[in-house]
RNA sequence: GUGGAUAUGGCGAAGUGGUUAACGCUCCGGAUUGUGGCUCCGGCACUCGAGGGUUCGAUCCCCUCUAUCCACCCCA
């Protein structure tokens, strides 16, 4: 073969795509019961938007980017996340002037340039919520409570929520001074990217997962110990919702999101089925980003969902969605006479919103009646020279084999009311 | 970027330094005349990831490359 797709792009095949669209659906449905709308922005953007939003100093702007120049000259960027772009829309498009908070939801494909492994991709899609102008933690609270729902809904079990706060712009200092007091006299042993973070990030040297640093920094003070009294209380008020919410959770004051944007609430959401990757979801608050990114201080919170991640935890607890079947009615001609019968037959099968299909390779009866058998359809229409003289059509029960004789002018609406259709 | 594993027909999967490379599934066709799901029969035709090398001869031995999978890192 020539050429083969990209390293770490999928194929998504019939047989696959009913899935995804059944899961797509379940989260638009979802989204409306909660009140978010879908925003749609373009796959690529000013690389300047992630190096601002997502942070100069993240592995996904430093080394996972898929950046090239246009012939203007412009550097642009495959997006390797969405909320960067859903907050330049929502300062852009001046989507502050409506109704608040604004509520959005975006589903599709990001790109980052990494090494393919189970749940990792170089293209994949993701599902991602964003609430802009609600400060309170109801707001935190309902984001959560919408990934909770889309795993309900689906039926996954076993799923921890992690939930953190990071803290915001006056009392992340505070710990950042301790932190770095703390790991002072260990910098020495910690691990080569964590002796770089201790300048830059100290606060992701929590969430190392190499065993020595995890050792090392165990009894670090943690940002909740640091956390000012109203990032404290938000965080409270967040945990009494989901309490009330009936949504299970554990306090994890190691949990640090990747992402630099994140203020207070940081959250995933954690499952034991995809290889190496737990986090099937993950988000947290980001009350920054906006001004950051140009707009007023507006207060954010969000998460995003990985899609190829839902797929495998479905796999492994042995979930089937349930798919409609693809066809209901077969109808089977013979001959060139009846050719013309059997398809206006179809049509209007089909105008009348029935799933119908022929033969259209010319075969015999049998295997007519074998590729018919293949859709698992309800019922087959039978027509040859025969019934086309006699103005009838056999009508073929494909559950019992049973069959009956239909007047040419009835067979549609005969076959709809079977259906429990209207004609 | 680092490390490990694997690469055989549409898929799954045997196999050996040397005549026609198993088998299962799928697909297509057929089994007395125009009828499916079971059964039976036949077909899908030099091909063993790519390129070199060793050898009289390699799918099985060696080298290189590539791809895939998995792990580290990071993340969804």
């Amino acid at each position: 073969m020539l050429v083969t797709r990209p390293r770490g792009t999928n194929d998504i095949l019939p047989g696959d795509t009913e899935k995804w669209q059944y899961v797509e659906s379940l989260l638009r449905d979802i989204c409306t019961r909660f009140g978010y709308e879908e925003i749609r922005t373009p796959i690529f953007e000013e690389t300047d938007l992630f190096k601002r939003g997502v942070g100069d100093t993240t592995d996904i702007v430093q080394k996972e980017m898929y950046t090239f120049q246009d012939f203007g000259g412009r550097s642009l960027t495959l997006r390797p996340e969405g909320t960067a772009s859903t907050v330049r829309a929502y300062v852009e498009n001046k989507l502050y002037g409506g109704v608040q908070p604004a509520k959005y939801y975006y589903i599709g494909p990001m790109f980052r340039y990494e090494k393919p492994q189970a749940g990792r991709f170089r293209q994949f899609h993701q599902f991602g919520i964003e609430c802009f102008g609600a400060a309170g933690p109801t707001a935190d609270a309902e984001v959560i409570s919408l990934a909770w729902q889309f795993y309900r809904d689906l039926g996954l079990k076993g799923l921890e929520v992690h939930i953190n706060s990071v803290g915001c712009p006056k009392c992340r200092p505070k710990h950042r001074k301790k932190l770095q007091e703390f790991l002072a006299p260990k910098l020495p042993e910690l691990c080569g990217t964590c002796q770089g973070r201790y300048e830059k990030n100290p606060m992701r040297i929590l969430d190392c997962k190499s065993p020595i640093c995890q050792e090392l920094s165990a009894g670090a003070p943690t940002t909740l110990e640091c956390l000012c009294d109203e990032c404290r209380e938000h965080f409270q008020e967040v945990l009494r919702l989901l309490d009330a919410a009936g949504i299970q959770y554990q306090i994890d004051n190691r949990l640090v999101r990747g992402l630099d944007y994140y203020t207070k609430t940081a959250f995933e959401i954690i499952v034991d089925a995809i290889g190496a990757q737990s986090a099937i979801c993950g988000g947290g608050r980001y009350d920054g980003l906006i001004e950051e990114l140009g707009g007023q201080p507006t207060p954010g919170v969000g998460f995003a969902l990985g899609m190829e991640r839902v797929f495998p935890t479905l796999k492994v607890q042995g979930i089937e969605l349930e798919i409609p079947k693809a066809m209901d009615v077969f109808v089977a001609v013979m001959g060139q006479k009846p050719q013309a019968e059997g398809f206006r037959i179809l049509t209007e099968l089909r105008h009348a919103g029935i799933k119908a299909e022929t033969d259209s390779l010319g075969r015999s009866l049998k295997a007519q009646m074998k590729y018919a058998n293949r859709f698992n359809v309800a019922y087959t229409v039978i027509l040859g020279e025969a019934e086309l003289e006699a103005g009838r059509a056999v009508l073929r029960n494909m559950s019992d084999s049973s069959q009956e004789d239909v007047p040419l002018a009835d067979i549609v609406k005969v076959i709809c009311e079977k259906m429990g259709q209207e004609a």
